[in-house]
Parts: C-alpha cells; sequence; structure tokens
DNA sequence: ATTATAATGATAATCAATATCACTTGTCCA
DNA sequence: TGGACAAGTGATATTGATTATCATTATAAT
C-alpha cells in the first residue's frame, strides 16, 4: 500500500480515526503535534491526501471552502450546519427522520463520482 | 431582491440559464465578455455570489477545489467524473439506471444543509 | 553497516476567492 | 430635466488554503 512505514503517517490516520468531527487539515495538525511536536503541515497535507488517495479516508467540502476529513469509508449521508459550519454524521434516511433529531434542513445535495460515459470509452 | 439593475448581473445570470455545463467563475466570464467585454472578473465573481445568495445559483463543489454554478434551482443529483472533470446533471434515481446511461459510479456522497439541533435552540 | 530512495519539514510558490477603493451608473426626488 | 445619493463596477492588492520544491532524515533491503 505504502512504500513505507512513517510514524507521522500513522499518527496522521490515528488522530483521523479517532474522531467524528470531520477535521480539517489544521485541527488534525494540531491534534498530531500533540504526538509529534515535530511534525510539519506539509506532511499532513501529504498524508491526508495519500489517505484518501489509497481509499482510506474521505474528503468532505464544505462552504467554507476548506477540506474536511472521514476516515469512515463506509457510506453515509452528512450534514453540515450553515450556523457554525460543523460537518456531521446523520445515519437516518430521508428529511422527516433528520428533523426529528432537531436539525433544520434547508437543502439536499447528492453526487455521484466516477467515469462519464464519454470517459468511459 | 437586488437595489438595482445592473447590465453586468444580467449577462452574468442569462450565461448560467444558458447553460447546463455547470461552469466556472472563468468560464462565466469568458462567455459574458464575449456580449460585455469590459466586464470585469470581481464583477463576475461578485454577480455569481449574489445569484447564489438570493436563491438564484447554486455552487457545486468539485474535487478540483473551484467553485462551479448551476442555475437550476430544482433538487436534482450531480454526477462529476474523475477523468475529465465535468459536473452533469442525473435526473435519474439510483445507481442502476445512471449505470444504464454509461456512467460508472464509484462513490455517491449525500450532504444536507442546514442547521444543527445545537444552533437550533 | 551500507546503500538506495521514500518520506519529512521548512518554506516558497500557486491560485481561487475576497477586499479595497476610486470611479461609474441607476434611481429617487426636487 | 438635473443634481444627489448610494449601489454597482473594474482594476488590482490581499488573503488564505493547498501544492511544489529541495535539502535532510529515516526506512528497509542486501
Amino acid at each position: 500500500m505504502f512504500q513505507r512505514y512513517s510514524k507521522q503517517r500513522e499518527v496522521v490516520y490515528n488522530v483521523l480515526c479517532q474522531t467524528k468531527t470531520h477535521p480539517t487539515v489544521d485541527w488534525v495538525y494540531e491534534e498530531a503535534k500533540k504526538v509529534l511536536p515535530e511534525i510539519g503541515i506539509a506532511t499532513v497535507y501529504r498524508n491526508l491526501r495519500e489517505l484518501v488517495k489509497h481509499g482510506m479516508a474521505k474528503v468532505v467540502l464544505t462552504p467554507d471552502n476548506k477540506e474536511h476529513f472521514d476516515a469512515d469509508m463506509t457510506q453515509h449521508p452528512h450534514f453540515i450546519c450553515k450556523s457554525c459550519g460543523c460537518v456531521m454524521d446523520v445515519t437516518t434516511q430521508g428529511h422527516t427522520k433528520i428533523a426529528q433529531k432537531g436539525f433544520v434542513v434547508e437543502n439536499c445535495d447528492t453526487t455521484f463520482f466516477g467515469t462519464c460515459p464519454q470517459c468511459a470509452n
């Protein structure tokens, strides 16, 4: 998978696995520094990208134009709050059930990723 | 809605309404220049933002970290091609039907937008 | 232990998006 | 009709997230 082990990558991945807050790069960086104070922000960026490339993490794009990361690779919808900007998992399906948990849903976007018919040829 | 009429805003909105390609700012800018050669890129940014704020357009965030815009405010899923980066409307529901049209679907993200329970209080 | 090279960390560079500000233009009203 | 006020524009500077660069460090095979 990766050509060599690195302490930094392990720490970055552990930080990501141990939270459900869908953190930004900066948050992962701050947490990683608590374990490896010498780690650099470039290494955090690099490893998060690598984790995504290797299918070990997903990027969640938010309206504030920052990348958030999620190590939970099971398919599940997210809820993004326009007030505090938090990204949360919503395990139930459908507007009604989400509303019952206190979420005020204004909009819903669904995006499929893959290869379009032209490129598939 | 808007406090004053402006030719520039009308052109930007018309450009957006007349395409289904979910264009970037730059594409809208180039098209708008064909009608109003003196229009500035800042004006295009500004008006696209305003259109979104007023519920006349939506932002589609793509993995290339650029904002794409869509004047179709009906709720509909998008398909983003990892090969060419195009953003397309997929009007049918479900992986199977999309696959029948030649799309190779690898992943699907659903995001709800609104106010989280804590902020709603 | 030696060696090849992957990975790191500091920092420069990139680039999309936003802010600034003097100037222009739409709209109100005398 | 003609100011006058302020919204809107356009050129450009600034910001800020992400990526590239490169000398140095560290992993893993021999």
